[in-house]
DNA sequence: GATGTAATCGTTATCGGTTACGTTTACGGC
DNA sequence: GCCGTAAACGTAACCGATAACGATTACATC
């Protein structure tokens, strides 16, 4: 048992074994051209050393390193169910997966980081990126595949049908006998919230509804950001009887000021939200809102980043998920 | 505007700029020995060419890179809470998060994949790891922290202090005047799972009872392999009044199990749980469980891990977060 | 036994940075 | 005008691996 400093590198098991280090990385790539006997003492050093290749120095020679990243800058509770998505597409493929996440940037908007992190790890470390939920567009070398991307963005992308989606939350009101139905829009820098923004304008027009713009609230995604817009939309004396707000959060900050405007969901008022996080159906009265599968997205995106990155890459750039409604408790006919 | 193939490096920064590569590397890393002019120069050719420092031939070179590694088997639901943790730890510390997972071993138990993985990472690219939930120990020569270690581990370590929690939960059982108490116990080879068995029999004997082997099942924490115990606790003549399940998973079993004898719950049986994972909350009848904040986990690891790499590494090895008893609806009073 | 070919293995350049060390330049003091 | 010192910058070795290439050996063939 020898005792080492430092890490066991391939040149100590080339000299436990009495190769050069040329002969140890064959036999650990399984290259042809060594002899059983060689092929065994090598073997044997390794065992004996516990040598591992670093990933780091493999990386910076090879170009192809078997390894994906995905850049994040911060952990939601969607995150891990795009996690679970990425690696049930990648199981048993071989490649790795690298998360990488900034601390300095976390909580706080530093834009560009994106850009910063893709460029570190797609030189070199991994083959090719996903970005989940990208505040800006990003140039990279090496294949990148965004999930909800920015408007007008290049990148190969995977993103919700947000337009169907929206369509399909409208309908729902509609259907329902809605007339005056409000909207609250997300982020606008943003590809899906002008998607469920046009979605929503496209459902009233074809049902022959004019668009009404004091009925369209403006937020960016997060729940606080609806408060004002909710209150400016329930305040006005002409109130709408249906509320779509572009996420869930802010659906459920809707049905904040709505308690607080003493109105009764869904007898007063109705709320769809959108995104089916997990708190929407413990709210009270649950809501009612449009699936997307963060889980789907993040399996699509690593299909896709894969045959970007080994396969042909001439394929579909774009891909759509399926969205689903999930009618729950916070929508109801109009009061009469 | 230059087109370039492949990524930018520094060497083509140095070109641009007229310079040799150090004076670049100096400039990069604030380094002293450079004029301003020259400072000047090198940062409008790193801008024109948007160059950013390679991860990889960075942390090859350098012994520190100002990088944490956290190695996972799979993207449990807990994980993202593990994560908030630990990278709320990092905020500010201008430290970065990489976490690597290997496709290959989800969803399977190929034992040593912590080791193959934490020797691949810390030889160079972290300076230091987190291993959640380890299947076995680990050796490296950089620092590693592990969360919920195996058994006699010698390894620095995050756990909950899973024996008060056991005792306090069957404190519990035992202030509502149970006698009887059926346990299901974790996977032995894990210290926590030790240490919950432990927690049960202290609070048993402190309370002058005297352990029963018979009402002693195993299980190894995933919530299927709690089926049949819970079928031979519940189907023998004397049964017990309540069960105290070493997981959460494993309670919802046992939930389903009483279900299936026609058991009434709380009622006839107690059932009590242990790690509050989400979906504890929401089962009918909500479990009454005992908490252990997988955040908190995330948070002190990260911190032990930054002070065994960077600090005065003479500290606690140990770290014990405390529990808290949950009470919902799945314990009461025995039958008389 | 000489020669050719293929199998086996070592030497070395290289990936993109960092840094020890050496060299040049600037500038001050005499 | 000469010399000394320090600042400024370049040269080259190096981190740990890979792979092109060259060198050596083994074996078959004539």
């Amino acid at each position: 048992m020898t005792e080492v400093r430092g890490p066991v590198t391939m040149n100590d098991v080339a000299r436990v074994a009495g190769v050069s280090n040329a002969t140890v990385s064959r036999v650990v790539n399984g290259h042809y051209g060594v002899s059983a006997r060689t092929v065994e003492k090598v073997r044997a050093a390794i065992d004996q050393l516990g040598y591992e290749s670093s990933l780091v120095a493999t990386s910076l020679r090879r170009s192809r390193t078997k390894v994906l990243g995905l850049v994040t800058h911060s952990f939601e509770s969607y995150t891990v169910e795009v996690l679970k998505g990425v690696m049930e597409a990648l199981s048993g493929t071989g490649l790795d997966l690298i998360v990488y996440a900034n601390s300095d940037t976390y909580g706080a908007r530093s834009a560009g980081w994106e850009q910063r992190h893709v460029t570190r790890l797609a030189g070199t470390l991994t083959d090719g990126c996903i970005i989940v939920t990208p505040w800006s567009d990003v140039k990279s070398n090496a294949p990148v595949v965004a999930i909800d991307p920015v408007r007008d963005s290049m990148l190969p992308s995977v993103t919700a049908d947000n337009l169907a989606g929206a369509v399909t939350a409208v309908d729902h009101l509609l259907e329902l006998g809605h007339k005056r139905i409000g909207f609250i829009a997300g982020r606008s820098s943003l590809a899906a919230a002008w998607a469920r923004e046009e979605g929503y304008r496209q459902a009233l027009t074809r049902a022959g509804i004019s668009i009404d713009p004091s009925l369209i609230g403006r937020g960016d995604f997060h729940r606080e950001t609806a408060i004002a817009p909710a209150r400016a939309l329930l305040g006005s004396q002409d109130r709408p009887t249906a509320i779509f707000a572009a996420s869930d959060g802010m659906a459920l900050m809707v049905l904040e000021v709505a308690r607080e405007f003493g109105l009764d969901v869904p007898g007063d008022l109705s709320i769809i939200g959108f995104d089916n996080v997990p708190e929407s159906a413990l709210s009270k009265p649950a809501l009612t809102t449009i699936d997307q599968s963060m889980h789907r997205l993040g399996f699509e995106a690593a299909r896709l980043l894969q045959g970007l990155v080994y396969g042909n890459s001439g394929g579909t750039r774009q891909v759509l998920v399926p969205t689903q409604l999930i009618v729950r408790e916070s929508t109801a006919p109009p009061p009469k």
